[in-house]
RNA sequence: GGGCGCUUAGCUCAGCUUGGAAGAGCGCCUGGUUUGCAACCAGGCGGCCGGGGGUUCAAAUCCCCCAGCGUCCA
């Protein structure tokens, strides 16, 4: 994995000599004959702050990282490379990461394969992207940027194919030439560090490129590829060769502009306007003047950034800790500052730096169409939105998650290339705002409850409330914090060591939770080729004849496996694979067919067809034997399969038009009774819209486009079509099979669809649920489906009609009628109860027996009252103090013993002993309170007994 | 994808650990006091305790399923 053997004749030629750097103890090459570390150790400090290593820039921002990207671009295709535009940095063609993260993530795994050719050879790019695991650093570390571009040259060679276009040494001198020739660095101050690069599923040897103490470019030399067989190791998994070899470079843009600014911190280079601006909403210069700090302030910045590496910061790390070494560190430069007023400058300024940061990665995944949800890629947003608005808050800067997008919109970037609109994204970002207040405001109850027995004196909040309250509530432990304080828990603060606690908590959640549940092949298809798909020649024809070239039993485990949905009519127990077919197995959402395999006089019904690996699996009742079969589809059920397929690209095409370029496919499935679609979209859809959905779609249909179905390869497919095709998920073949509806909807599909739109014939969307949030599911129903679900509706509501024996038409107003007169009967009957109650233990009433000052009520009561109603109105009045003993022969017959609290009623009886000493003779028992104690049993005939035992035992 | 939590009066929420009479504040209604409004006092109305099943003599409370909502991690 070094580069050893791998002969690079530049560096003899340019003067660089082999070094080992004695912190690091890598091997580097350098001009510089005293250089002793590789540049990049702790003892390399940033050399540019104050004077740029790039000359040659005058500008800041936007404008500078426009002519940066503009020199690097041009540079390359000056010599030979084609440019080619930026992927989305929502990385919708990968199944393995929700964000584009490297300019090399463009090509994997399709191109890296070797799979599909690159769409240029040799190319550049400068590829934004988006990387999170180290946010917690953003506007601490003074480099740390969750969103960023990559500037690339990359090539791809096949050296066995004797189609090499550049290697090792090409790419350095590129690298150099760029460097020291266009950019005008001092030749001695680069350092080219040997390291061995891995990731997305590829590894080799790699050159870090330093200057002035800051990590520029990468240049990796991807020629291994993860194979669990493989021969060499790297961080404990096995890769060997692969006949692709690729030169992968990633020019950090906003690295080589900082550079160029010389600014105390990246941000102060690409995001200058918006730290200003932030500076002045926070009143940044008020809180460093009475911040307390005696030094000069503009050296306790300039060692502070210089410093900055150190606050360095992963996630769990303990800032507290950082935040000693870097007050120590600063007393050694001769600036005494305690951590206290340390933090009380650099948290709001490292606030200031990130929120420019977040920002640009919050508007470019809003603007890549992506929705904020509670899970994957839309969660990602949603945590940076979050993020936004603590810091905003704690800088108490009076503006709104979406007036700070319009300002970075208008400032750092140009979102016109972006599918979603400016306003699209300010309506979803204001959204996003009124849901973080809505869980703040929530957050104080919830904290107000979980310290309800803590004193207002504590000093800290145990470990599992502040778990508790960060993963069920998303208030993290800062936050609980300062909402106890508003609550009057005015000592409470985090304990030191906790963050640390909670990201060891959640590793070892997330380890346990990895164990995997990787989906092994059902059946062993060893030595049999794929089936010819004959279903897309001819999507309507039905009958054919083919050859069984195996039968297998179905086990009972593969059975299990299988998971056959509600629409397989009994269970199969064969599995027939046929040379050619025209069943169409499960995929892409549609169910698989149905229909029959005939044999010589035997006739297997096919109940369900699967697919494995190309190989079509018809899941039968009947074994048949090896030979030529004659197969037909259920063609009734296929229509219904395609009306719903054809229905759910018009319905995924109305959405997307009506609701915005943000709605796209998370999932469908189409049977035949029903069919679904999951879109993305950011809020519940009202009955107006789906009837809005449901009418274009209509019209899509009765205004009948041909329904083109076009095979193409996957690069002419993408730069034909676009991204939006990959609704269904990401592509797993090279060659695209795409479902054009008129103009109406495009995508790459695998399913059986009418040749025209107006096959489907009608269409209904019945209702919408929300799967999880920001995803809403549409059932749909087409065809015949969508009639005779009409008829059904028609049943229900005449059924329930004449239950009441009114018209559909006047059952809400029935029912609401109904239920209203019910709740005030049940009021009425309860009072009635009272008053019966009243009657017999009052007056005359020979109920009641009144005893040394003492009221006794024993009897039995109808089995329909409501008992303890009824005891409420005798045992609750303290000046009239009572033991009531109630019987009921309801169910197994009830007791209920009460008497009046703090009355000497209460003092003299004990309502759990007297149910004890009578539940016998109802043969049960109960329990309860010495006040009030209830009791059933299994012999309701037995209450006059039980009753009057009672009496005798109280002497009545 | 993996977890966790919540659903109780019109609203905001207690009660659930350890089963035994459905609670508070705000709002609403009536009366009193006062009267520019507000405030205050007394009383009252208002609950399929999200739905369904189970355990139990007894479930808001314990168990299972479903639905809706929230949240964390990857």
């Amino acid at each position: 994995m070094t580069f050893g053997n791998i002969e690079i004749p530049f560096w003899e030629e340019s003067e660089h000599a082999l070094r080992i750097c004695r912190v690091s103890g890598l091997r580097f090459w350098t001009r510089d004959a005293g250089r002793d570390t590789c540049g990049d150790t702790s003892e390399d400090p940033y050399t540019f702050i104050g004077s740029p290593i790039i000359s040659g820039f005058q500008s800041r921002g936007k404008e500078l990282k426009d002519e940066m990207r503009e020199v690097f671009l041009s540079f390359f295709e000056k010599r030979g490379h084609s440019r080619i535009d930026p992927y989305p940095v929502i990385a919708r063609w990968r199944d393995d990461i929700h964000l584009t993260i490297a300019s090399i993530a463009d090509f994997q795994p399709h191109v890296t394969s070797g799979q599909v050719p690159p769409p240029e050879n040799p190319l550049t790019i400068s590829q934004p992207c988006i990387r999170l695991t180290d946010v917690a650093a953003v506007g601490r570390s003074g480099r740390h940027l969750s969103t960023f571009e990559m500037m690339a040259h990359h090539a791809f060679n096949r050296p066995k194919d004797d189609d090499v276009v550049y290697w090792i040494d090409k790419c350095v001198r590129y690298c150099d030439e760029l460097l020291t020739k266009t950019l005008g660095i001092d030749p001695i101050s680069i350092t080219y560090v040997e390291n061995p690069w891995s990731g997305g599923g590829n590894a080799g040897p790699a050159l870090e490129v330093i200057v002035g103490g800051l990590e520029l470019a990468t240049l990796v030399f991807m020629n291994l590829e993860e194979d669990d067989s493989g021969d060499i190791e790297i961080k404990g998994q096995m890769y060997s060769e692969m006949d692709l070899q690729i030169i992968d470079t990633g020019y950090g843009l906003e690295r080589f502009c900082w550079a160029a600014a010389g600014t105390p911190t990246i941000y102060e280079a690409i995001y200058p306007e918006s730290v200003n601006w932030l500076k002045g909403l926070s009143g940044f210069e008020k809180i460093l003047s009475s911040s307390g700090i005696d030094a000069n302030m503009d050296s306790l910045l300039g060692e502070l950034s210089r410093l900055a590496g150190i606050l360095n910061i992963d996630v769990g790390t303990d800032v507290e800790e950082l935040y000693v070494n870097l007050s120590r560190r600063l007393s050694e430069s001769g600036i005494s500052v305690s951590v206290d007023e340390l933090k009380r400058v650099t948290e709001p300024l490292s606030s200031i730096y990130a929120i420019p940061d977040h920002m640009h990665a919050i508007c470019n995944m809003l603007g890549d169409g992506l929705v904020p949800s509670n899970s994957k890629a839309g969660y990602l947003s949603r945590m940076l939105a979050r993020r936004v608005c603590r810091m905003r808050d704690s800088l108490s800067i009076n503006a709104s998650l979406s007036e700070l997008a319009a300002h970075h919109m208008d400032n750092n970037m140009d979102i016109s290339p972006f599918p979603q609109s400016r306003s699209g994204i300010l309506m979803i970002l204001e959204l996003e705002e009124s849901r973080y207040h809505e869980m703040l405001r929530k957050g104080e109850a919830a904290v107000r409850t979980a310290l309800k027995g803590v004193s207002k004196e504590s000093l800290e909040i145990d470990d599992q409330t502040l778990f508790r309250l960060s993963e069920e509530r998303g208030l993290n432990p800062e936050m609980v914090v300062s909402i106890a304080a508003g609550l009057g828990w005015k000592n409470l603060s985090v304990r030191v060591g906790f963050a640390a606690d909670m990201a060891a908590r959640n590793a070892i959640m997330t380890k346990a939770a990895a164990k995997a549940r990787k989906q092994a092949e059902i059946f062993d298809l060893g030595g049999l080729d794929q089936t010819s798909a004959d279903y897309y020649n001819d999507t309507s024809s039905t009958k054919f004849s083919a050859e069984i070239l195996r039968c297998i039993e179905i086990s009972q485990e593969q059975l299990h496996a299988l998971s056959l949905t509600g629409e397989v009519e009994g269970s199969p127990s064969h599995a027939i694979i046929l040379d050619r077919t025209l069943f169409y197995p499960e995929g892409g959402g549609q169910l698989g067919d149905q229909g029959a395999i005939s044999q010589g006089g035997i006739r297997a019904s096919v109940l369900d067809t699967r697919s494995q690996n190309g190989i079509i699996i018809h899941l039968a009742d009947t074994e048949l034997i090896a030979g030529p079969i004659e197969g037909e589809i259920d063609w009734t059920r296929r229509k219904q399969l395609m009306d719903h397929h054809t229905a759910i690209h018009i319905v995924g095409g109305a959405s997307r038009e009506l609701l915005g370029p943000h709605v796209w496919q998370a999932g469908s499935s189409k049977g035949a009774q029903y069919a679904r679609l999951d879109i993305t979209h950011f809020s519940r859809l009202s009955r107006e819209q789906l009837d809005e959905i449901e009418d274009m779609a209509n019209e899509v249909v009765n205004s009948n486009p041909p329904v083109e179905k076009i095979v193409l390869d996957r690069s002419d497919a993408d730069s034909r079509f676009g991204f939006q095709i990959y609704q269904g998920g990401p592509p797993k073949h090279q060659e695209i099979r795409i479902i054009k509806i008129g103009d109406f909807d495009t995508q790459a599909c695998g399913g059986t669809h009418h040749d025209e739109a107006g096959q489907v014939g009608e269409l209904r969307i019945i209702r919408s649920s929300q799967v999880q949030d920001g995803v809403e599911r549409l059932q749909v129903v087409a065809g015949e489906t969508a009639r005779e679900h009409a008829r059904a509706q028609e049943r229900l509501l005449n059924e329930s009609s004449e239950v009441l024996g009114v018209s559909p038409d006047d059952l809400p107003g029935t029912v609401t009628r109904f239920f209203e007169e019910w709740k005030s009967q049940k009021k009425k009957i309860e009072s009635l109860e009272a008053e019966i109650i009243r009657l017999r233990t009052s007056g005359g009433g020979d109920e009641a027996v009144l005893k040394d000052g003492i009221s006794y009520v024993v009897m039995e009561i109808d089995p329909d009252a409501n008992p303890m109603a009824m005891l409420k109105n005798l045992t609750l009045d303290p000046t009239n103090p009572t033991l009531a003993i109630l019987g009921t022969r309801h169910d197994g017959g009830k007791l209920i013993v009460a008497c009046t609290e703090g009355t000497i009623a209460a003092e003299k009886h004990d309502a759990t002993e007297i149910l004890r000493a009578i539940a016998g003779h109802i043969e049960g028992g109960g329990g309860g309170r010495p006040t009030m104690a209830q009791g059933g049993g299994s012999k309701p005939d037995g209450i006059p007994a039980a009753l009057d035992a009672a009496r005798e035992l109280l002497g009545l």
